[in-house]
DNA sequence: TTTAGATGGTTGCAAATGAGACTATCTTAG
DNA sequence: CTAAGATAGTCTCATTTGCAACCATCTAAA
């Protein structure tokens, strides 16, 4: 048989390497904010869309359980981080959007979160870094991982 | 501000990947013969390597707490998958390794592993394919992440 | 309409996991 | 030799998280 090295063995490393770097970043926003990684995940995607979304919209793009997303957003709204208002075409939903609150503590944590990224990443160089995410974005392609920036997965057209 | 992606966002884009990458693998390990991470983790390790080892070394070199270690090396001892002795030099650590059966379920395991990996990997050249394990493998050296064969970082010497 | 099935969200429960205390053993400094 | 500290492994506890049942609401089809 082939000699199998697991160090060698992408997926492997792929853990391995998400948990370092998860816990290289944990020291923003777990330590200074009190975020734990759904809270994050919440805040992240309610900052960077213009307009308000669901909790489901926000459980499928961050591909994170929705009870998960559940109990993240109910944190969220006993801290004011977040504002919660019905939706009038779907009394079932919400809209989710950050409370000013909430857009204050993303600015200021985006920057560090940014800096990290670029310190993890400063070991490649500028076209290595090019060719790594271009990578990662053709296997997040062929598993159907890839949302559009209207929150439907690509392959859903 | 500059705008933040959440999308374009390494941390994330690691940790979404992964998270897919496991569960596309789990159906082989889990759902064919049984095993958790933590169990197919052990396995990999004393099969990966041609002498035995401790738990301690599966826990650094896997980077798995050792208490998930303990209990997965309990219950593959109670499937009589690996064989524990102990260890002359020193009598807090046992030896490890794989039994005959734990050694046929490796090598029955391993092809569909690698089979999976290339599935995954199929969307990228040959040259892109080396490419990004080198980019990974610049992030995890410089993240200290890298086990010699002997089972010390590479830091440490 | 009525009804069946889909969907958004919440919650209870169980499984998984990390933290850290604890025992036993080893190592090293005095 | 002895004592202090380090280390291997196990165990208990608390936290986290996924699963699945559940409710309310929406949609579509008869």
């Amino acid at each position: 048989m082939a000699k199998f090295d697991l160090f060698q063995f992408v997926p492997f490393r792929l853990n391995r390497l998400a948990a370092e770097v998860s816990a290289a970043l944990s020291d923003e926003y777990q330590v200074r904010y009190g975020l734990d990684i759904p809270e994050w995940r919440v805040i992240a995607t309610l900052g960077f869309r213009d307009d308000a979304c669901s909790a489901q919209f926000i459980s499928q793009c961050t591909r994170t359980h929705k009870s998960t997303i559940s109990r993240a957003v109910t944190a969220l709204l006993d801290r004011e981080l977040i504002e919660r208002v019905e939706n009038e075409d779907d009394r079932r939903a919400f809209e989710l959007r950050l409370s000013a609150k909430g857009t204050a503590l993303y600015e200021e944590l985006i920057p560090r979160l940014l800096s990290k990224e670029r310190d993890i990443l400063s070991c490649l160089t500028a076209q290595e870094r090019k060719d790594f995410a271009a990578a990662l974005g053709k296997i997040e392609r062929s598993l159907d991982l890839v949302q559009t920036r209207h929150g439907q997965k690509a392959g859903a057209y």
